[in-house]
DNA sequence: CGGAAGATCCACT
DNA sequence: GTGGATCTTCCGA
């Protein structure tokens, strides 16, 4: 049996064709996922615990709800596998992993994760101390940005490849996973209540508001 | 061209 | 729980 380090298992990256699928069914893949950046000859890993879908032209809650194809909405249409990063409220990033084909505009939004490696360097970026509360460092999608140094230079990066990508990581069971409402998208008439949120069951990283039957 | 709202976060009450 | 920060994008006039 060949030997395997703790520290490389699980940090492979995912192959493109892992984001060619619908995007509930990709949000769903990537919970215990392995999120990595590399700044310099620093490297930062996230597992993820929580994100969302996005579904595109029938989903009033996408950036491309109607077939919009203008301003950042255009950023969407990309082949699965590379990023999508805005800016939000003027000052928040959110990063974003494009799903199926270039024509679909879906995504899967990387809500929340819980540091692995480099936690400290994380800290530091988001200002923080050593306190001890869970989710301060990356349980957000705009903390998780600012955790990993993510800006709209990264829109469009591959993302199985370096300075960002997706690895192997963790596969969670089916059990391990609750789903609900998104956040933040009360606008969204019918849409606002589609359950395309999905979190690792009583993580204390996921973001606020807590999933009902966590 | 002006106004409004947003896939957020933080400080403060 | 409420309000402010800050800027991109959209929509109506």
């Amino acid at each position: 049996m060949a030997r395997r380090t703790v520290r490389s298992a699980g940090f492979e990256p995912l192959p493109l064709a892992f984001y060619r699928r619908p995007a509930e069914e990709v949000a769903r893949d990537l919970l215990g996922r392995y999120l990595v950046r590399r700044l310099g000859r620093q490297r930062l890993v996230l597992r993820v615990v929580e994100t969302e879908a996005y579904l595109g032209a029938g989903d009033r809650a996408s950036h491309a709800w109607r077939g919009r194809r203008t301003g950042r909405a255009a950023r969407l249409f990309r082949p699965g596998g590379h990023a999508y990063v805005y800016l939000i409220y003027g000052m928040h990033h959110c990063l974003n992993a494009v799903t199926g084909s270039e024509e679909d505009g879906t995504v899967v939004l990387l809500r929340a994760g819980e540091p692995l490696v480099g936690e400290a360097a994380m800290r530091r970026r988001r200002g923080l101390d050593e306190g001890p509360r869970p989710g301060a460092v990356a349980g957000g999608p705009g903390r998780l940005c600012q955790a990993l140094g993510i800006t709209t230079e990264l829109d469009g990066a591959r993302l199985d490849e370096p300075p960002l990508w997706l690895a192997a990581g963790e596969p969670v069971a089916s059990a391990d996973v609750v789903a609900g409402p998104r956040v933040g998208i009360t606008y969204a008439g019918a849409a606002a209540r589609w359950p395309l949120r999905f979190a690792l069951r009583h993580h204390p990283h996921v973001s606020r508001p807590r999933l009902r039957a966590q």
